[in-house]
DNA sequence: CTAGTTTTGAACCGCGCGGTTCAGATACTT
DNA sequence: AAGTATCTGAACCGCGCGGTTCAAAACTAG
């Protein structure tokens, strides 16, 4: 990625062929790759879904294994994009905590749960442990940079007395933990369209637990209603 | 593993065995599934594994899909007993709830981290959506038991007043969700070997935040040492 | 021993894959 | 206009796969 305008950059595209024929291969390669699994994939159909000759995919990208590396790159960079904005919500929250939690949480989870951040841990879990390098960074500039930018937010938080938490990684962690591990059961592998109603009860039911823990006061915000 | 001291010892048999075939088959494909993927298994590389010839396989499972079917049931069933048996420890604790529902998350977390079951998660995941009944049953009679089991255990503890939890099921969920979810993260995927220190302490952790949310008293019990 | 079942190895088949080649079509550039 | 880089379709190659066949062997039962 970064370097897509290189030579052929900036035409206009019509509806068919001078596109970025390259970013149209490697967005079609994994909605093949998540579909069928990279062994089943054949690139024949990955170029019929790019709607692109199979030469081309090889002149682009050389090599079956090289196009599924790029492939994954790109869709995680696509992906990482929506969590991180999910966290957003989190600077400096006006209301209650509560809210902003379940907000950000929601979000998170509805970012989670999309098909293609499905796709893409699918395919990392399948083809993780050959793709080794791929799998670092994935989880490097992925699931670590969220785990990572909530455990900043909640710092704020909790040097403002908004938290009383005493570690925010492990509360970062813990915080996602409890908001995307049930994901993994309810959406039975992503296979599941959750609904979102059950997201939001699961982002309240992990802001609960999550505040009963950590919210000010130290016992935690019982609530009843 | 196990493989070791069949019975083929009893006659003059030479190197191959006596043994089930049946059960040799499908746990040589197991490994093999795990270890490559299924599209990228070969029959021929199952019954190398498996010490038999090739129409032997044919013989016993009729089919690639099938013997990848019956092999994953069968690591489901292995696995599944493990994870069940780490509950046991919470039926009626004598100590402290701390140091039982910390040993309990241990033991599971022993469970969930073992190769085999790393690798069954990580085939339901690959192949899952291909084969939806399998995975429907395995998550089933998975990790959908062991939640059961475990809101169980806590509903009685519940009620005998060592926790102040009103929602078994999400409790359950809950704390099974502190456990593993970590887990993702610093296994990367169940391709790192994560050391038994580190199990420790994310058990401990989970069991810290746990009893904060759920521990007698409402506030929980804040434990500094 | 005989009779019967299972296993074995090796050869075989058809197929679809990854990957290449090439001549011709297409589009951009000047 | 010509020139250049790219894209295309189709054919092609070699290979290894899933799956089968078969006759010889190994083992079991009686």
């Amino acid at each position: 990625m970064t370097e897509g305008s290189t030579t052929k950059a900036g035409k206009r595209g019509g509806v068919r062929g001078r596109i970025d024929k390259r970013q149209a291969i490697l967005e079609a390669a994994f909605r093949i790759f998540a579909r069928d699994g990279y062994g089943q994939s054949c690139v024949r159909e990955i170029a019929a879904e790019a709607n692109v000759a199979k030469p081309t995919v090889y002149n682009h990208l050389g090599d079956k294994e090289t196009l599924f590396h790029e492939a994954m790159e790109a869709a995680v960079v696509r992906t990482v994009g929506r969590s991180l904005a999910a966290l957003d919500r989190l600077r400096e929250p006006e209301g209650e905590m509560r809210s902003a939690l379940e907000e950000t949480g929601h979000r998170l989870l509805k970012s989670h749960c999309s098909s293609e951040s499905q796709a893409l841990r699918g395919l990392l879990h399948a083809e993780g442990p050959r793709f080794p390098g791929l799998l670092k960074e994935a989880q490097r500039q992925g699931p670590q940079r969220v785990q990572d930018v909530l455990a900043d937010r909640l710092a704020r938080l909790a040097l403002s007395g908004r938290l009383t938490i005493t570690d925010p990684d492990q509360s970062s962690e813990q915080f996602l933990a409890l908001l995307t591990a049930p994901l993994e059961l309810r959406s039975r592998l992503g296979t599941r369209r959750v609904p979102d109603a059950e997201l939001r009860a699961v982002a309240r039911a992990a802001t609960d637990t999550f505040l009963r823990a950590y919210g000010v006061g130290g016992a935690g915000e019982r609530d009843g209603a």
